[in-house]
DNA sequence: GGAACGCTTCGGCCAAGAGCGAAGCATCCG
DNA sequence: CGGATGCTTCGCTCTTGGCCGAAGCGTTCC
């Protein structure tokens, strides 16, 4: 690891720092770094859930002692990749802010074809079942449901979608507002309104960005789709088989043949 | 650094990182340690600049001894970041794939706030004011350049964006192809097709994606814009002066107070 | 108040790996 | 063909930092 992100250690050093500051990723290294130790990682994906966990679960995630997932905590929070609140005697914790959920992303975009094609085949167990069928990713919905929802809105004209991109048309902006989604939103929108992001059990994609994340919200309101606990697992209730047909024609996912198994599973965990 | 992201090394681990295959980052790690280096972070961060560099060249760029690059160079093909091209008794050097240059964007967006806030300013070097006009920011262009130009295209409302997304509209299918660049593009088209990248200097967005590739691309082949050797920046010809303004419609950045500084610098270095 | 619980701090151990010098291969040039 | 150049491999040193056990601190529950 040597001098990792402290530049002026060695004096070895061809030239300085200051010099390269445009040129060189002296921000890009600090960053990566914290992202590249498998507990660290571990942690943040877990985040990914978009939920805000305890230290302990978040140490049971990655699979270490209580005081080494402090320590790591400690150094999440100062490189600004995580936030915490103190609750009681519970800590949570969150990822600071959707570009954190981005960049993570945008690493696992990279690794996902090495794992695959590596023999690193992924368990394909019932829990897994309930999870290919519908999860949260970060804050907005994945999984087959999620996948279904973006097909059926780009479908039936509501949204342009060109990969990683995405347009409310103006057949969407009547659709949304209905829905009980604010479109124009908070005026922060550094964050993209509609962006799309790869589903990993479905390789294809899903609505990210502020929409995907207000549909997840909203969705939530509505009792749609309730949070499995413990999981980024998300169960559709009775009431979100009819709404998602009848406000986004959404097609029936949950009705697809393995579909059964994923929701005894879900039930299962209670 | 410990066991990085050789999962099996302690069999202290709580459980086998087989189990965590959907949920933990084990991808993100590998990645992430592969960026987390400084000095390998300055060599990804000089081939963010879009052409191929030499091992020396990358060693030089990082202030490390060739022996040293190399053993980075080694690691970085493994993880499939870089490709290497050999040529003659040079040893070519470029990112696997827009996918790592969007990785890398992804941190530096999130680094940048704190590079800024902390006391590290950047110099404002001639060589700079050069970069900040007009530069490549791996196969696109960015600097005043870029955030002009997506502006103008934004205003004549041939793209409509929305930060992290964009879609080219009606009015727009005439105008690229007419500059000579083919929408409909090769079909591998993973990549999306209009993209905003947000530029490190202005701090407004640029445009990025296989569009924004497609315009750098015709305007080198125009000889509206020209590489400076071993450098990202670019020099904007008296050609691309006019060409910009009568195509694109774009303001004249380069007539700018301090626009004179960057082309002088430019012609430095000849 | 005391015990249980969640989390952090301290201290020590240990392996990973970043760095360089020197030698070894290739390739190109005169 | 001999020497220069570009890069890699080998052998080594040394720092970093990840890990845990034990102890400490603050909160909550009985």
């Amino acid at each position: 690891m040597a001098e990792a992100f402290r530049p002026d250690k060695h004096e070895g050093r061809a030239y300085p720092r200051a010099m390269t500051d445009l040129r060189t990723g002296g921000g890009i290294a600090a960053t990566a770094f914290l992202m590249g130790d498998p507990a660290r990682a571990a942690m943040l994906a877990a985040l990914l859930g978009g939920q805000a966990l305890t230290a302990g679960e978040l140490a049971a995630e990655a699979g270490i002692t209580a005081q080494t997932a402090s320590s790591h905590l400690v150094r999440l929070v100062e490189g600004g990749l995580v936030a915490v609140e103190r609750q009681g005697r519970h800590r949570y914790v969150r990822l600071a802010s959707p570009a954190v959920a981005e960049a993570l992303e945008g690493l696992m975009a990279l690794a996902s074809p090495a794992v695959t094609t590596t023999a690193t085949r992924r368990p394909r167990g019932p829990r897994d079942a309930a999870m290919r069928l519908a999860r949260t990713c970060y804050d907005h919905m994945a999984g087959r449901l999620g996948v279904a929802l973006a097909d059926a809105l780009e479908r039936d004209g509501r949204l342009r979608l060109d990969s990683g991109a995405g347009l409310v048309t103006p057949a969407g902006e009547a659709v949304f507002p209905a829905f009980g989604i604010d479109l124009a939103g908070p005026a922060t929108a550094r964050r993209p309104l509609c962006r799309t992001c790869l589903d990993w059990s479905e390789r294809r994609p899903h609505l990210a960005g502020r929409l995907g994340a207000a549909l997840l919200a909203r969705s939530l309101e509505l009792g749609w789709v309730a949070r499995a606990p413990k999981s980024r697992t998300l169960a559709i209730t009775p009431a979100g088989e009819r709404g998602f047909v009848d406000v986004f024609r959404c097609e029936p996912v949950w009705h697809a043949p393995d579909a059964a198994e994923a929701r005894r599973a879900v039930e299962r965990q209670h």
